[in-house]
DNA sequence: GATGAATGAGGTTTCATTCAT
DNA sequence: TATGAATGAAACCTCATTCAT
């Protein structure tokens, strides 16, 4: 009701980015709940009385971080009509924001390696790519039925897009100046598309 | 007469072997140089007998790890015939490795977020992914020129291809139950040829 | 309201004096953070929140006991009249305190050592010594410009007097039994004083 | 009898003045055994066959030191006539040896640390001190007799005379540019000199 | 006599976490 | 809600010393 937003709010979510940031830069391990403090500007403890340590502030990114793309991801492609269409604005969304997806590669592998050995993570990105598949199924589905797309198994076809996209993404931060994202993303996906078409 | 195996070279490799085990359970920060000794059944000083310190040793296990994955790629493909059958081959090869890949993914992808921290570390998979890419774009380059595949850019369609094939090692860490990575791999593997062919 | 003694300026104090206490008995090496934390009754941990780290703890202890030092001998013949009396004065300091100089005389000698091999410990003493024979000379200055004493070089005057008290305290640690400090003291600035008078 | 100088005493020869130059650059707890062995060109192992371990070595090198520095001044007066002259040709040593000692003076702060805290060591710098006391009293005393000087308590007129030279040495150590050693030995020892004669 | 290999025992420093104010 | 002060529990790394060869 009260239109004022909570500031317990307010601090859980800037803790939550200061975090996010330090996190990408320094690892999980190696940044201190003090580094992510002064990134706050407030006191270590206080960091404490929004979060019970320092593995729950990590869970917290994770949802955060992998709720909002998959967000992200959805909007995109609702305003568009065929499942071609849709697609294409799955990945531009990518390319748009790339600037923004850069920074946060670093934390995107640790939480990858860090799911491997934790469960409260790993359930976090479990869920990210089950719904993201589902998502890119369900277009390719509707493309499939409506004679867009020849026959196929959706899902298969969702994860090797999401497969290549995922993979497009690695290459690119490992080699910035030799691979145009933009281009191969396109390159790419096109390859996918005309395996798809018919 | 055979020249008794260096004591050293044999200490090294035991403890980089551990020591890949263990990172790849507890992650680099959280695994000790204890964790590590006791692992090969040694001295935690011991270890600085033969590695100048912890991250020596990170070091050590990135450029066997990538370049023993590199050489076991090429490999694999140099006994077969037309660009196909040496791309099949090189993917089957991942396959067949699966249950020795699959305990290493956790160390892959903290290489893959470390990399982008540490400057020793960006170098050997940069390197990595070079060769590799340039592997692919050979054969397809190949395959181009004998009328096998469509023109097309080489290095992007290599990019491609191992993008894809990383990408779907994610999914299959993440959702091993939900993906058989038998058929996901050859799935997305046939849609990206067919797109080549022509 | 006097404003209440800071904390923090007390807890660096309490630490300075134990550790002096405690490297004055082990040597800088032998004593450990944790020796120093004990004597003061507080965690190892939290002499971190007062010095960087060890040297910079050593180097903290040097300055306040070389400036201690001068400061008193400074005050001692601020009262006193002829050059005489003031040389005197200063060096009937050293006896009044001689329970106090020697406890410190092993960190005294372990600073010389050190000093000789870490620039900023080097600094201290060397302004130390640098002040110490500035103020001196400038009392024998005084004294030759009064006629108290016959024309000399004040700085070498100065400096022979500083050496014979510092080289007096040497034999006094290693002979207590046998050197009357007080009586050797007075003995070797007659001997200087007469060479000095005219 | 056997005139081949026995092996063991020389690889002793050589780790006790490879040691005194190591300790004297790092200091005895810093530097290393290995250090040591360095710069000897042997193995760390092989100084354990010469000494018991690292307290022994440092004991030896004390001895070494300082009764060959006793050694040496004795030497330098035996072939003089007056005490003056004897006690002269005592400090010419020090001037002439200068390039030596500065290396050593470190090491001889070291000592006199250490000394304070460990018995052995304190003994053989007790004795150092005593015999010296005893070689420059016995010159003094023969000059009073002589008539040369004006009776006085030879003991302490040498403890005042070595006191003097070991305190322009700190001096000298600790403002190479700006004391003339030479200079300052000389005044220093005149103004004594003169306090003692009539 | 000499050494390569190994280790037990520590020492410095860091840090997540707590708590009184 | 916020924090300054403190700490327990490690972790990395070092080194004197030993010993089989």
């Amino acid at each position: 009701m009260s239109p004022k937003p909570n500031v317990t709010t307010m601090r859980t979510t800037q803790i939550i980015e200061a975090a996010t940031t330090v996190f990408a830069e320094k690892g999980f391990d190696r940044a201190t709940m003090e580094d992510i403090a002064d990134a706050v500007g407030i006191n270590k403890a206080t960091i404490y009385l929004y979060f019970d340590n320092k593995d729950a502030l990590i869970h917290a990114i994770a949802e955060r971080l992998f709720d909002q793309e998959l967000a992200g991801l959805q909007a995109a492609h609702d305003l568009q009509n065929t499942a071609m269409e849709r697609l294409t604005a799955y990945y531009e969304t990518l390319i748009t924001e790339e600037s923004e997806v850069m920074p946060l590669m670093p934390i995107l592998y640790e939480f990858y390696a860090l799911g491997l050995r934790r469960d409260d993570v790993r359930a976090v990105i479990t869920d990210f790519i089950h719904q993201l598949t589902g998502l890119l199924a369900a277009i390719i589905q509707e493309g499939v039925e409506n004679g867009e797309f020849a026959p196929t198994d959706a899902r298969q076809a969702a994860r090797a897009l999401d497969a290549l996209l995922s993979g497009t993404l690695l290459h690119w931060v490992y080699a910035p100046e030799e691979v145009d994202v933009d281009a191969q993303l396109r390159y790419g996906v096109q390859l996918i598309f005309r395996g798809l078409l018919h």
